[in-house]
DNA sequence: TTGTATGCGTTATCAG
DNA sequence: CTGATAACGCATACAA
């Protein structure tokens, strides 16, 4: 390995010097700076980043925690964070917890023990424990996606909510009025807050909530499946659905397509959060869009700044999402009842 | 932050018996390693990963540096990765190089000065100096995905022809005859494999290869719509297609959708590499299925094995993918041509 | 078995 | 503006 003394010695400076025109701190002879840059080139000098890490006791390196690598919604929002993370001269790590809670405390430690600049995470869990720790040892993060209680930190969510009222509201509008629900884990606040506009669109438009028409389940495509059965056989007979995320929604719809249940003449969908290929699929899907590259681009700016500016107040973002109206929603013949 | 010193202190040892505690590989008073542990429980000390790596100058962190992070291959890939390195005591951190060069050129850099203990990577383009730069520095690769000429590194590659060639011999044992191809860029061995076993289904066939209805595009969505409207538009009455990869299959479908061609009835349609929720997909795809996973898998053993015998002959794994016949292909009514 | 001392490659401080 | 030198926190060769 060629160290900066190899450089030095190669341009007759010293180390110091080499160091100075590297990072181009302080003012340096441009003669000398030249006779440095070109012995670096000719020997293929590159700095070891991990010495200079220890020395300045931080890396610049982001640690990106996400909870599932296979959703379209977090890869997309990484896109974002890395728009902005090169520009600001970072490089982006992306981390895999798999919705594993264990997993995720690993990466955290390996964040800190990388001395990693900083962590944009979406929590595995509602376990407060390990942003925590990231917390108190100084480390700057950013949360997304799922809110943590009693934590005072950057955050960047969608306003699930008003993006679940808006999609039901808009069923209403076309004249459902047995609007079932397939909600999210409970002990998530995205689907918490999902499940709060599903009833505050209800409440507004004076229908009132039917507990037979409400199921929960884990935001899986199994779970959407099975859940859009036990609506169905258990005679609750809903005319439109409403499902909290994309793979419960890709289930809900094979179980109806399994069932010869025309969509939205028998059933209209409503499903939250983009799907791939969403307009290949029949009937195309209306959906709930979040903006996930925003959602990252949000975080890494936040991120960003709680790096130059530790002790700021906390930042909280609150994104809105979009409903996009295809026909699996369209309107149904007016029953005038 | 909490040193190894402090800890040697709190338990009045020396920090070398801290570290040797810590790693476990000397012997040590087992009572002297007991006033260690309880310390660094009692002070929260996590060790300094960057010091280390000066120290040993090397980390225990994989890249996988992929192409495109939004592909369902690639995040499918990176779990198997992930599950092999885990097991083995690394970290995986992914880089998404997002087919640009420049991008990959940069993680490759990043990965050189963070010493990272290894590389996988799917070149994004088949320029070799990238990652003769990680050989020539001595950093353990592995190419996976992509092939790579002239370097002599250990690959994991899926069997592209052969899969290409069973797709286009279903195609001709159901009857259809004027088989289209949408290949990909001609610079990418993924590409020239699946076209050569194309062509060699046909040659075994005894059919003959008809320029008109072969058509190359970039592996993106709009590339294959294009190819697929200038397929149609002239002339070249194709009765099927074989689509070289996901997205040129999606732009493809919906494609003949718009012109309201049905499928199989009037184009019978194979892509290569799976589409999620393809059973969503009406009709339901055919689609020639690639080990991912076990590509990630096969690959980080690999990586662990050239980490510890750097000098070892370069292994080349080849994987078969799997035909998985769906409705997008079923038999048409004999023509007895 | 344990402790002491050194160096990994940088950057920052301080004299010059 | 430049150079010598001391740390950063750890692991290890060597001495005890």
């Amino acid at each position: 390995m060629v160290t900066i003394y190899d450089v030095a010695r190669h341009a007759g400076v010293s180390a110091a010097t080499v160091s100075r025109v590297l990072n181009g701190h302080a003012k340096v002879d441009p003669a000398l700076a030249e006779r440095v840059t070109s012995s670096v080139a000719e020997l293929g000098y590159r700095r070891n980043a991990v010495a200079r890490n220890l020395r300045k006791s931080r890396t610049s390196l982001w640690a990106v925690i996400i909870s599932d690598v296979e959703n379209p919604f977090f890869t997309s929002m990484v896109r974002g964070v890395e728009d902005i993370a090169l520009a600001a001269g970072y490089s982006v790590v992306l981390c895999n917890s798999d919705e594993n809670p264990e997993k995720e405390s690993n990466y955290i430690v390996a964040a800190l023990t990388e001395q990693m600049a900083g962590v944009i995470i979406s929590p595995s869990s509602n376990r407060v424990d390990d942003v925590k720790l990231l917390l108190d040892s100084g480390c700057p993060v950013v949360v997304i996606d799922r809110e943590l209680h009693g934590l005072r930190t950057d955050t960047v969510l969608v306003d699930n909510e008003r993006g679940a009222e808006q999609a039901t509201a808009h069923l209403i509008d076309q004249g459902y009025r047995r609007i079932a629900c397939i909600g999210g884990p409970r002990w998530l606040s995205t689907a918490t807050h999902r499940y709060d506009g599903y009833r505050r669109a209800l409440g507004t438009a004076g229908l009132s909530l039917e507990p037979s028409l409400v199921r929960f389940a884990d935001f899986r495509e199994r779970g959407g499946y099975d859940a859009m059965a036990s609506l169905l056989d258990d005679g609750a007979e809903p005319d439109a659905l409403f499902a909290a995320n994309n793979l419960m929604t890709v289930g809900a719809m094979e179980c109806l397509v399994q069932r010869d249940l025309a969509v939205p003449t028998d059933i209209a969908v409503v499903g939250f959060d983009t799907i791939p290929w969403a307009d290949l699929i029949r009937p195309t899907l209306t959906t709930v869009s979040q903006p996930a590259y925003e959602v990252g681009r949000q975080a890494a700016q936040l991120l960003a700044r709680r790096i130059t500016k530790p002790d700021a107040d906390a930042t909280n973002v609150l994104l809105p999402t979009e409903l996009q109206v295809r026909a699996s929603s369209t309107r149904r013949i007016s029953t005038g009842e």
